[in-house]
DNA sequence: CAATTCATATAACACCGCTATAGGTGCTAC
DNA sequence: GTAGCACCTATAGCGGTGTTATATGAATTG
């Protein structure tokens, strides 16, 4: 009746279940428009799946294998703190690219029902903190900087897919991670004042000396000069926005 | 028929609505245990709020409100970066104490249709954040100092949701709380370099920009300006002949 | 007192997740 | 070959959900 060449219903229905879900903007996806799409009926789901839940958890931790294994192959560079934010990135990348299945994975947390793969990311960031905790360049125990990271990049990720895609600003995530990371490993290979890939304290002190005359205006300048000083001063402080 | 001494079945039906999803615990709630919960009937639900999810809002905007409230009503001690740590632990403790109200507020954001509420933590957060940039304590603009906070501290609150209230370790909200504030301002509690009225350390601030521009010279600016540039910092720099 | 507007109720629709039951399939055993 | 036997799938339907067309009552206004 049906041509064999197709795949086995259960791998349909997941297909279907990921695309329906990847497509249908936020909004519920229903088990009859799952199974239609794969050519199939209501049973051979519940048989399969036993649930609607158990086909999302499916489909989740297909797509959270995807990213761990993205995660695990990785180039690991001598450095970890580089390692860090390397894995930073990747996280909020993958966000950014599945941003319903993230929401499903992150942002739904129940509490008694709390989804393995959380756990599994922050085990597995553990192991790059150990590495790191090796290197003598941790601060505090791997379990709490793993804890204190991960949050912070779930809370950046979130916040990142809620806004619409044009006005995505990923500066908020390298600061953001700039933040958590200094906070929890010392980064003792580059002097702090050269060019770490951060905020270089060039612009730092650019801000700070821009925010101070903004309620004190010197009498060492004349209004013209004061002009042109702020003018640059506001373009040594800008340097993000290429 | 009924007792009139009841309040109006509009707040039957809100106080009904949050009072169900405060107990059921993440499962979601139907119109029918609402309506019944209230003594009232389905229309006039819709009538009133016009959908689920119009109440689930107002729901939400009230608990919010009494957030924001709470928030406004903090007091402001004279140090910006002491209001910050307050507010990110009145932020995350309000998420503590209605979970599920959080999780609807931040957990389940939907691209498109972004709870406004966020915006608004957003801008009152920014608001302390302008305090703490008059008072030169500010290293970054206050709209990115503001959602790199309000992330981190979304990120930290619904993780520590996420688990059971026996194994909560503040610690991590304390140590987020730290690696982010302590990143986007300076923390000097004697704080020398200010005058007592309140201008802030422009001298200092110069000062800090001048050293740093000795080891990294921006691009921004031609040689000649730079030159112009180094020679005004150095007058402000010099304030004491006046 | 009549008319209009607001607020609530009755009853129903279309859809949802889910399942009791039954019917095919392919396999091994005789 | 065919009987038995797991396995997988389909038919049809149940109870529950969000929602609404329609109607009724209450209150306000002319």
């Amino acid at each position: 009746m049906k041509k064999v060449g197709e795949p086995t219903p259960k791998t349909r229905l997941l297909r279907a279940a990921a695309a329906l879900l990847a497509e249908s903007n936020g909004e519920p996806v229903s088990t009859r428009q799952i199974t239609q799409a794969a050519h199939v009926t209501a049973p051979t789901l519940y048989h399969h799946f036993g649930d609607k839940e158990g086909l999302f958890d499916a489909v989740v931790a297909e797509g959270f294998s995807e990213y761990l294994d993205a995660e695990r192959n990785l180039p690991a560079s001598g450095r970890p703190v580089e390692d860090l934010r390397m894995h930073w990135d990747n996280h909020v990348q993958f966000g950014l690219d599945h941003p319903h299945l993230y929401l499903v994975m992150f942002g739904n947390i129940r509490p008694e029902r709390r989804p393995s793969m959380v756990a599994s990311a922050e085990a597995f960031l553990e192991e790059v903190l150990v590495r790191a905790a090796t290197a003598a360049r941790l601060v505090v125990t791997p379990h709490e900087a793993a804890r204190s990271i991960l949050a912070a990049n779930i809370g950046v990720t979130l916040m990142l897919i809620a806004e619409p895609a044009a006005k995505r600003n990923l500066e908020l995530s390298a600061m953001t991670r700039e933040a958590v990371i200094s906070a929890v490993a010392t980064d003792s290979e580059a002097d702090p004042t050269t060019d770490t890939e951060g905020t270089p304290s060039v612009v730092v002190a650019a801000i700070a000396l821009n925010a101070a005359l903004q309620s004190s205006h010197p009498d060492q300048l004349s209004s013209s000069e004061l002009k042109l000083f702020l003018e640059w001063l506001q373009r040594i402080s800008s340097r993000s926005g290429s």
